[in-house]
DNA sequence: CGTTTTTGACCCGCGC
DNA sequence: GCGCGGGTCAAAAACG
C-alpha cells in the first residue's frame, strides 16, 4: 500500500491546487469529469490551437497558453503531457506570509538551498526523514505573488504519516483519483502509482 | 549524543 | 567543450 504525501497547511490561510502535472489528455479529461471545484463544475477541452478551455456554470475561460489556466480566482490548472518515468508531482500554492515550511504531518530533513534565477527568494530542498522513503519536497516563494509559497511534492511516501492521518481512503493506489479536502479551500488530487 | 540545519562544493543535463 | 542553472552531497555546526 502506498501512502501519498499528505500536505496539511494548517498554519496558513488556505491552500489550493496549482498544477496538474502528470496526466495525458484522456486521463486529465476523466479527472475533470470526476471533480468539482467548489462552486465550479468545469469541463475542460483543448481547442484546435491546443489552448486549454474551461466551461463552467459561472464562466467560460480560455487559456492564454497551452499549459496554464486560471479558473476564477481560485484555481490555476497547468497541464502537460506525461513523460516516461515522470515522478508523481503535486504543487501546492499556499498563502503564507510568515512561515515557509508547512506542517504536513511528515518529518522532513532539509538537504539544500539554492538561489533561483528570477526569484529573489531561494528554493529549499527537503527529503522525508524516513531512511527508506525517497519522497522529496521543494519550497519556494511565488515570484509573482511573494505572499504565496509553492510547495512541490515529488513521489509517494511508502509509509503512513508519523503524526495524524488527516484523510483516509480504502482505495489509495487503486482509483485514478482521490479528491481530498483538508480545509474549506484546500484540495488535493492524486492518482495511483504507475 | 543523536538528529537536523547550514553551506560551499560537486555533479549533471542542456544549450550554444 | 564550456558555461550556466538547478539539484544533491557531506562535513561541520547547531540544536534539543
Amino acid at each position: 500500500m502506498n501512502y501519498p504525501s499528505n500536505p496539511n497547511p494548517s498554519s496558513t490561510d488556505f491552500a489550493e491546487i496549482f498544477k496538474f502535472d502528470d496526466y495525458d489528455d484522456d486521463a486529465f479529461q476523466m479527472i475533470m469529469d470526476e471533480i468539482s471545484l467548489e462552486d465550479h463544475s468545469p469541463t475542460l477541452s483543448w481547442n484546435s490551437s491546443d489552448k486549454l478551455q474551461v466551461t463552467s456554470p459561472l464562466q467560460t475561460s480560455l487559456a492564454t497558453s497551452p499549459t496554464s489556466l486560471e479558473i476564477g480566482d481560485k484555481t490555476e490548472i497547468k497541464k502537460r503531457k506525461r513523460h516516461k518515468d515522470d515522478p508523481i508531482i503535486h504543487v501546492f500554492k499556499t498563502k503564507s506570509t510568515k512561515e515557509i515550511a508547512l506542517d504536513d504531518g511528515y518529518k522532513w530533513r532539509k538537504y539544500g538551498k539554492k538561489p533561483i534565477r528570477g526569484n529573489p527568494f531561494p528554493r529549499h530542498y527537503h527529503k522525508c526523514s524516513d531512511p527508506d522513503c525517497i519522497v522529496k519536497k521543494k519550497i519556494e516563494r511565488d515570484t509573482n505573488n511573494p505572499e504565496y509559497v509553492l510547495t512541490t511534492y515529488e513521489g509517494r511516501h511508502n509509509h503512513p504519516s508519523p503524526s495524524v492521518v488527516y484523510c483516509d481512503s480504502d482505495d489509495f493506489g487503486l482509483t485514478s483519483l482521490n479528491t481530498l479536502s483538508f480545509q474549506t479551500h484546500t484540495y488535493r488530487y492524486s492518482h495511483s502509482a504507475p
